[in-house]
DNA sequence: TAGTATGTTATAATGGTTATAAATTAGTAA
DNA sequence: TTACTAATTTATAACCATTATAACATACTA
């Protein structure tokens, strides 16, 4: 982790938090779900110190921080360009490849200064298809 | 309004809703901005028939419901195919035309059935810009 | 002009997230 | 190693957008 470099105190906390995280790559867990599976190693974990470390992360861009209209938020550790497909049904969230990240013409930029790009393709998912 | 098209009744909250949305057409309104709107015309409003009837136009397909990842949800009566520009800072949104709505290709869909598919250029306006 | 299903309201609850302040600890320098 | 100090963690409560509930009111229909 590039706490360190950032001027960030590496504590038995963050490593676990970051273990889970990497534990949990792939399924990009909310903050809760990063906090029960630390909560299994290391009993007193507060969920506190679970957002703020996520938060310090994505400051430092070494995570992802996906908010897919779910009611929560999704971290990801996978911050190279691409794209997620969410269920809208159990709200499983599954990265895409990017083959061409699109790109905004400074006629519609409008004076902004685009830090990034989010696309997400919302549907449903093979086993919530039957349902509904 | 489609409302009485889909099996809906047509009450004076909804039209004041609906009008509501029109006068706000721009700005992408959050339900409590609707809701504050519609309230200095209608001071018995209740907050949940303003969340119950967005939701409603968004069940028909009249209205965009986008979470940009600020906290709140936002509004937006333009249900064509367009990208959002999200301020960091002050949490404006503006629609950007799109050239080229971006395919999923099969190969990457994983058996998700795609309903539709959401941009979002994420950066800082030009008043923000000085302020970090 | 009833009758009834639908809509509205007030109220409280929910749940993810953030704020606060006291207690603890990582890193540093003597 | 030890003591120092700023950063971190913790428990707790607060926050706030949103949703649930149930009683009341009303738009539509016949």
């Amino acid at each position: 982790m590039q706490l360190r470099e950032h001027g960030r105190r590496v504590t038995p906390q963050r490593r676990a938090i970051v273990q889970a995280l990497l534990d949990s790559d792939g399924i990009h867990p909310t903050a809760d779900q990063v906090f029960q599976r630390v909560q299994s190693v290391m009993p007193d974990m507060s969920p506190a110190t679970v957002y703020n470390t996520l938060h310090e992360m994505v400051e430092i861009g070494e995570l992802l921080e996906l908010d897919l209209g779910l009611g929560e938020r999704r971290y990801d550790l996978h911050t190279s360009n691409h794209a997620h497909l969410v269920c809208l049904g159990c709200g499983q969230v599954v990265d895409v490849p990017y083959s061409d990240p699109p790109a905004l013409p400074p006629e519609h930029a409008q004076g902004f200064r685009v830090i990034d790009y989010l696309g997400v393709f919302r549907g449903y998912c093979p086993g919530c298809q039957s349902g509904g």
